[in-house]
DNA sequence: GTTAGCACTCTTTAAAGTTGAGTGCTAATA
DNA sequence: TATTAGCACTCAACTTTAAAGAGTGCTAAC
């Protein structure tokens, strides 16, 4: 037994169908609301094939059917056509906040979670290289100074160090000097004891201040390569009986708020900013997170240059409504393109 | 009728015994479990006082009874005593981590909310002057420039700013000087039209880079003027039956996620950083949040330095175990007190 | 003033019955 | 051979009824 045209067709009504209603659905309501002309009994030996095809099943004997992840996974990814989202141009509002990387990312997740009421997650970008490009040190006052640490793709940090010892204006600027001649340029790993060594011999004064500023640039380094995820609307998840069970919800809200398992999202699927712009469907167990195997999560990419990219996210039920969500999705990508490429934040 | 002492130990035993199961308390319990010796009837008689008087009421006919609003506050006010919360000291999982301000209030929510089981979420410190301490300017490269903003307080902001003309190092540098000239020293509000002309026409060239700057400058400080809010184990709310019911949990939760609401309760209660810290019970109506009309708020308030605080606050069931709960914010506050007299992040 | 005792109330839980949607199968039909 | 009408059957969901249990208020006795 196969899958013909007809027992597609019914198919693809069952699930559109679903995706609405969020009930089972029988075999009357396919007869009377497709043009297929077929009577219930016809339709209920086909459906009784698809169920034994794995592409259905009845919730118990006398229900109608839901899809199966199978079923939602042949959907995805041949039937369903992707709204084009024409929902206002979402630029003016993301720039108005977007003062900042951190910023903006905060905002997409909160414009994607009011625009789908699903819940979004938004990854900040994966650096290759975590290099050194400068280290800048200012006397704040007598007893304090500032190192502002600059990395390649202009990532800022700063640390604000106390020094025992009254500081010299000259003896920090030598310092800085000293600092830039021996880090600029170097990845973390290139970072080891002989250089701090040789750099400290280099530094009269101030051994310790050395010690704690290097520390301060490998975990700003460090920090900067781990992946922050900024998540928005979780309370959406409550929107939708089939999640809104005590303890599924709890799971769920839970990973949304610890956020670590959602970091894994990441590196699935390709990155190809192409017209699909990276767009991949986790349906249920798919999404490998325990917790969410009553969810779909579909994520984007974005690329704010050659090889640094990031994951927009949305969290719904398995009926989430594929085709606005891959269309909002596009949007906001090509959104986000345009201002990373005219507009950097 | 007034409260004599045996009202007063009933009401206690009765509001104890709930907040620990949750179930309305009976006349039998309250009989059998305290050593005032009297029979139910007796307690009964009680407790129907009570009731007239306020502090009790039975959620139907034949149910025990349940505190009232009012009830809490009497207990809060004047019946509990905090426990000393001799959980282990958790300044060294605070520091571990706190090597800025941002992290370690993160931290500090997350802490609360592992060991009390219920929501927390911590302020930002709420700064009164906003002056502007110094700028740096820096050339990155031929077209940018980075500019270090530092606030009094040492609140650093950077901010990455493009040229349309390649950019001259002497100039960058005048630029420099003569911001800091101009602006030194300065509040926000004092940064007016006059003096951004008079500043303008001194520096040559970079109209436009002056203006960007000053704009950035304005929302850096702005920005720092706005308090964000932390917060961290939302949902433990779900842990609580009487909270799990789906509309209230949901209208919580919102609460938490969207945080605005929650700013209100720094300017509550009074900063007094004695003893008692600042603490502050908000029960049920108490709060002003709608949605948080049957939970219970208690907030700490941690110094910084003279003038500059934050707060903190647990947010759980009214019946929470508020004994506890002030007991560890009261430890808590201790070791941020520690950690800022000694050892600013 | 305190208490034993009892009738009464009201929730909670379980059991039993009812309804309705939807199925699977069979036999007739095109 | 594919389709369909018809019907018996299943099972969740809802309603009704009954029973149990917790707790009260009141009265009368101590």
């Amino acid at each position: 037994m196969d899958l013909d045209d007809r027992k597609l067709k019914i198919l693809q009504a069952i699930i559109k169908n679903y995706l609405e209603t969020g009930e089972p659905v029988g075999s009357r309501t396919i007869s009377k609301y497709t043009d297929l002309n077929l009577s219930s009994a016809t339709i209920r030996n086909e459906m009784a094939d698809l169920e034994e095809l794995g592409y259905i099943v009845q919730p118990h004997t006398s229900a109608g059917r839901i899809p199966t992840d199978k079923g939602y996974r042949l959907y995805v990814d041949t039937m369903m056509q992707e709204k084009v989202d024409e929902v206002n141009n979402m630029r003016d509002d993301l720039l108005e906040k977007a003062d900042r990387m951190e910023n903006l990312l905060q905002q997409v997740a909160k414009l994607l979670a009011a625009n789908t009421n699903y819940a979004t997650m938004v990854t900040t970008p994966k650096y290759r290289s975590r290099k050194i490009k400068f280290i800048q040190l200012t006397d704040v006052d007598e007893y304090q100074v500032l190192a502002v640490i600059v990395l390649e793709g202009n990532i800022v940090k700063n640390r604000m160090f106390r020094s025992d010892v009254a500081l010299v204006k000259e003896e920090v600027l030598k310092l800085n000097l000293a600092l830039n001649t021996f880090l600029q340029g170097l990845d973390i790993e290139e970072i080891n004891i002989g250089l701090v060594q040789k750099l400290k011999s280099q530094v009269g004064a101030y051994q310790e201040l050395v010690s704690e500023i290097l520390d301060a640039i490998a975990t700003a380094i460090q920090e900067e390569g781990d992946i922050r995820v900024y998540t928005s609307g979780a309370t959406n998840i409550l929107k939708y009986p089939e999640l809104s069970d005590m303890n599924k919800a709890r799971d769920i809200l839970s990973t949304l708020e610890n956020k670590e398992e959602l970091t894994q999202f990441v590196d699935g699927g390709d990155i190809k900013p192409d017209e699909k712009r990276g767009i991949q469907v986790y349906i249920g167990d798919e999404t490998k997170v325990d917790s969410m195997k009553d969810c779909s999560v579909v994520t984007a990419t974005y690329e704010i240059e050659e090889g640094i990219y990031g994951k927009v996210g949305i969290i719904g039920p398995k009926r989430m409504d594929y085709e606005r969500v891959v269309g909002t999705l596009q949007n906001m990508m090509g959104q986000l393109d345009d201002i990373f490429k005219n507009n950097k934040p």
